[in-house]
DNA sequence: TGTACAGCTTATCCTAAGGGCAAAGTCAAC
DNA sequence: GTTGACTTTGCCCTTAGGATAAGCTGTACA
C-alpha cells in the first residue's frame, strides 16, 4: 500500500489533486485508515491513474473522465471509441480556430512592424451616402439562434436558387440578408434571406429604395462587426438616423471565393437626416 | 451616446461582461448617471472595445489587456509588437501540443478498433531481472526544477561530450541520467548525468553494478512515468526492494531518431529481495 | 397621464480544476 | 522521547464572466 505522498510522485500527480479526484468520486484510495483518516492506494490503482492521466492529456473534463470510468464492461470499447472520436473532432476543429488565429496574429505583426496601427484597418472602412433603388426579392423570413447562422445561410439561400432555377426565374443580383431585429436578439435573429429577381410572382416583395449608408468589406466575415460598428458611428456623427432594418449584399459567392480576401459584402443602412 | 445594452448588441458582448470590465477597470463608460446609475457609453468607445476583442481572440488573458490598454502612446507600439510576438509563440506552441496530443489520439483510435484496449501498452512493457557489471562514469550531479530538465539533458551531456572530445577519452556506452532524490522532490530533482568511459580520471567515479529490474522503453519520453509505475508495480509484487537510485539509459540518441518510435530507453531499478 | 413592459441597477452565488495556507494530528527514524 | 516529514480538514482564491432575484427607470402606447 502506498501513502498519498507516494503515489502522488509515482503518478505525478499533486496530493492535493487526489484529494480532490477522491472528492468527486473520481478514483477511492484503496483504503482509508478510520482512525487517522490516512488514506493508502493500491500498487493496482497506478493503472486506473495512468488512464484518467491519459484522458485528461485528451482534454475530456473530469465529468466526462467519469462517466467513461463508470461504463466498465457493458460495450465500453465501443463507447469510449466513439467518446475518443468525438473528443477528436472537438481538438481537430480547436486546432483550425487557432490556426485561423495565428495568421492573424501575424498579419496585424506584419503591419505593426511597418508603422501601421493594429485597429487601424477601422479608419479605412469608407461609407458612403447612395440612394437605392427598389427591387422585388424572393425571400424566406426566419429566426435564427446564434449557431444556426452558418448553417442556415446554406439551406435558405440554397431553397431559394431552387425555386429560382424550378421556375425559371430571372436573376437580378446576388444573395442578401435583412436583418429585422432591433439589433441583436439573444433568442434568436429575424433574419430575412433574399435574392432579387425579375418576376413578382407569389413569395417576393418589394425592398423599397431610398437613402443608404454604405459600407463595403473585402474580407471574411467575422470583421463584419467593424463594419456595423463603423457605420452606426458614421450614422450618428453625420446626424442621421436608422430608418429600416440594415441589409447585406453578398457580392461574391462564398463557396466559391479564393480566399478570404476576395469576399466582397455589401452592407446597407437605410438612414434619414435627423 | 449609447446605453449599456445597445453598445453591448453593437460589439457583440454581453451587458454582464461590460459591468464587469468596467469592474476590473478595463473600459469604463464615458458618462454615468449619478442619480440612476445607468451606464452610458460614447460611440468613440466601440474601437476601444473592438480592440479589446481582438486581444481576446488572441487569448490575452484580461490583465494583460489593461496593461497594454495603459501603455498608450509612449512606444505603445514596440511593445504591443513584442507583446503579440511573444503571444503568438506561446499560441505557437499551444498548437504544437495539440497537434501532438492528435496523434496520440488517432494511435489509440486505430488500436481500439483493432480491438486493442487503451492501457493494454502497459501489460506489454516487460520487466526482466539482470546483473549489471560495473562501470565507470563521466558526471555531472544537478539539482533540476521541473521546466529545466528539457534544457538541462543538451546542456549537460554537452558539456560531458566536449570535455571527453577535449581530453581524449574512450566511450563505453550510451548517456544516462541517475535519479538521487527518492522519487520525486517539488525544489527540484537531484539529477546525476553520466556517460560510462574508459579512464578513471577526476570528475569520473564508480557505478556499482549489481541485481536490477530493468525496461525497455521504444517510445517518446511522457511514457516513461508509465514505465517507472510498472516497476514499481512488479517490484513490490515480487517481494524486492529498491536499494539504490534507478537511472535510465538513452540507447538511441534524440536528436538522431527519425521518430519516437524509435527512441529506445532502458530503466534500470537497482534492487534487492526482501 | 397612467400603465405595462423592457431595460437597468446592485447583490449574491456558481462554474472547473485544483493551489495555497493554517492548525492540528500522525508516522518513522534517530 | 523528540524531531521533522507527512497527512488531515477547512477555508479562501483563481478566470471570465453566467444565472438569478429584487427593486428601480425609461419609454411606448392607450
Amino acid at each position: 500500500m502506498l501513502s498519498i505522498g507516494e503515489f502522488s510522485k509515482i503518478c505525478e500527480v499533486s496530493t492535493k489533486t487526489l484529494r480532490y479526484y477522491e472528492e468527486i468520486g473520481l478514483i477511492r484510495p484503496d483504503e482509508i485508515n478510520p482512525e487517522t483518516g490516512y488514506r493508502y492506494y493500491s500498487i493496482g490503482q497506478l493503472q486506473k491513474m495512468l488512464f484518467i492521466n491519459r484522458l485528461k492529456s485528451y482534454h475530456f473534463s473530469l465529468e466526462e473522465i467519469r462517466a467513461i470510468l463508470e461504463w466498465e464492461e457493458d460495450q465500453s470499447e465501443e463507447k469510449l471509441c466513439s467518446a475518443l472520436h468525438r473528443k477528436r473532432r472537438e481538438i481537430e476543429e480547436r486546432l483550425h480556430t487557432l490556426e485561423y488565429t495565428l495568421n492573424q496574429m501575424r498579419n496585424d505583426i506584419l503591419n505593426l512592424e511597418k508603422g501601421i496601427p493594429m485597429m487601424s484597418y477601422l479608419d479605412k472602412i469608407e461609407v458612403q451616402l447612395v440612394e437605392t433603388q427598389p427591387m422585388n426579392i424572393l425571400y424566406m423570413r426566419q429566426m435564427l439562434s446564434h449557431d444556426d447562422y452558418a448553417a442556415g445561410y446554406g439551406k435558405y439561400f440554397g431553397r431559394l436558387y431552387e425555386k429560382i432555377a424550378a421556375e425559371k426565374l430571372t436573376l437580378l443580383g446576388t444573395p442578401m440578408t435583412i436583418y429585422h431585429s432591433p439589433e441583436y436578439n439573444p433568442a434568436g435573429n429575424d433574419t430575412e434571406f433574399a435574392i432579387p429577381i425579375k418576376e413578382p410572382v407569389k413569395g417576393t416583395r418589394d425592398l423599397p429604395g431610398g437613402l443608404c449608408a454604405k459600407s463595403v468589406l473585402k474580407g471574411s466575415y467575422p470583421e463584419l462587426t467593424s463594419v456595423y460598428a463603423k457605420l452606426r458611428q458614421w450614422v450618428e456623427n453625420e446626424g442621421y438616423a436608422l430608418v429600416k432594418s440594415p441589409y447585406e449584399v453578398y457580392v461574391t459567392d462564398p463557396n466559391q471565393a479564393a480566399g478570404p480576401e476576395e469576399m466582397v459584402t455589401e452592407v446597407y443602412f437605410p438612414v434619414k437626416k435627423k
